[in-house]
DNA sequence: CATAAAATCAACAAAAAGCAACACTAAGTG
DNA sequence: CACTTAGTGTTGCTTTTTGTTGATTTTATG
């Protein structure tokens, strides 16, 4: 037992996954040390190792929302580690049920003070057990292809409240039509959220900025000021147009 | 028992982590005189000691979330297989917040149309997400210490449902209080949860069994029918009382 | 499959913490 | 006053912890 161990259990549990050199940096001990305190931890069964970094003992079931959660990780995790910036600890933040905004939820997990407001059961039960956060979780009935609600109790709650920062995701982000959505209620609790912001954050990966074939998609009406946009790579031409849309924020 | 040892005790309490420079130079003492005072309060397991400093003992009821769901996991893996054996596909459950219930969430991932209600959101979270499944979350401000809600609208959502089955976890369980829990709202939702199921069910692994210190905890009053109490190992003599609280099921 | 990059491991040296022994003080006791 | 006892500081030595270095293994990439 060192004194580093309890910190290292807590970190693993509540992230899943820490590399060697975030713990290191963590607790402020070179990278060898880190894997001398760990040994012991992993001979215990307490966490798992994998090559460069900890996790926690796996879980057989978490798979059903992971599949979508999975895909396109790293620019998701890259946008999201850049959203990261731009909130400071402190900060009230609404963010929607998309799963980029998951993988935002995952970075502010770092951030301290947050207040939050989320129709995503993911995104709540990702924040809310973090010690100095305030969680309010906007719904009831949860819908299962995204585990978050619509309902109107879900309104409700959002637009009793002011935030400083909103993050939202869209299924595509066209020059003309703005940012697009599947479903009507997706677009609502968009233009919901982003009423109540300061500032709206789009997080887009750029799978969603290729083609115009955007039939079926309902466009989120505008905002009063200009929104952000964090992508993870440059995108083509239209940047013109798009930059009219929202002032781009690369991730690189 | 020296003159020291009330105040060392109160200060680990408070920090968590006292080294023992800190604590000479709060103490006004040498270093080698902590040693002295401290190894007697460690022989005795009120405080633990790590090289170069001193921890209030870690205790698992005050642990965050995620620490306390890793602990006991094989024991409460096992009690929760079990409970999905007694819940059909297509039953409505209430399940609340405790680490225990997150086991019993996750193993109900392979049952199918469910209706669940409960004001946890990893368990909202980890069941909202199966096709067919109906999920209730109860709530909107959410707490750090389990992520979970007891405010007005949790106990609203709860009061307007009725289900087959409810979920219950308790801090202890003592042969004549009952099952018990830390603090009122808790023992207010489970109560709340038992009165609107048909069967109850505790998940109760064998740590809760033991001592009889109940200092501070509260206990839930009693529900209409016998309620099931799950275990994941036999436990001692008490057996008799215990079997007026509950119907005990084995879990091996 | 070859190469480069990243992570791991073993070994050593330096720093930090622990420990045992001894000396000193202060209070109580005959 | 001599003696005991409990509590404390000091000293020197031992043990534990940690960072560094360089060789080795694993993983990623063309």
């Amino acid at each position: 037992m060192t004194k580093y161990d309890q910190e290292i259990l807590n970190a693993v549990a509540l992230r899943g996954t820490l590399s060697v050199s975030e713990l290191s940096d963590m607790l402020g001990v070179s990278d060898q040390t880190i894997r001398r305190i760990v040994k012991p931890l992993v001979d215990a069964g307490k966490v798992d190792k994998i090559h460069g970094a900890i996790q926690s003992v796996s879980n057989p079931m978490t798979a059903p929302f992971q599949v979508r959660f999975q895909h396109n990780r790293a620019a998701k995790a890259k946008i999201a580690s850049r959203i990261f910036d731009l909130i400071p600890d402190g900060a009230s933040v609404a963010i929607d049920a998309g799963s980029s905004s998951g993988y935002v939820a995952q970075a502010l997990q770092m951030r301290r003070q947050l207040t939050v407001v989320t129709n995503s059961a993911f995104v709540a039960s990702t924040l809310s057990m973090i010690e100095g956060n305030r969680v309010y979780f906007a719904g009831t009935l949860l819908r299962a292809y995204d585990g978050a609600s619509y309902d109107r109790s879900a309104f409700d709650t959002v637009e009793r409240l002011q935030v400083d920062f909103c993050v939202l995701t869209a299924a595509h982000v066209h020059p003309d039509r703005g940012f697009l959505v599947a479903e009507q209620c997706e677009a609502d609790m968009a233009q919901a959220m982003g009423t109540i912001a300061h500032q709206v954050i789009f997080a887009v990966d750029h799978s969603k900025l290729g083609g115009t074939e955007t039939t079926g998609l309902l466009s989120i009406g505008r905002f009063k000021r200009q929104p952000w946009m964090v992508v993870d790579q440059a995108f083509p031409e239209d940047s013109g147009q798009i930059r009219d849309l929202a002032k781009v924020i690369h991730a690189d």
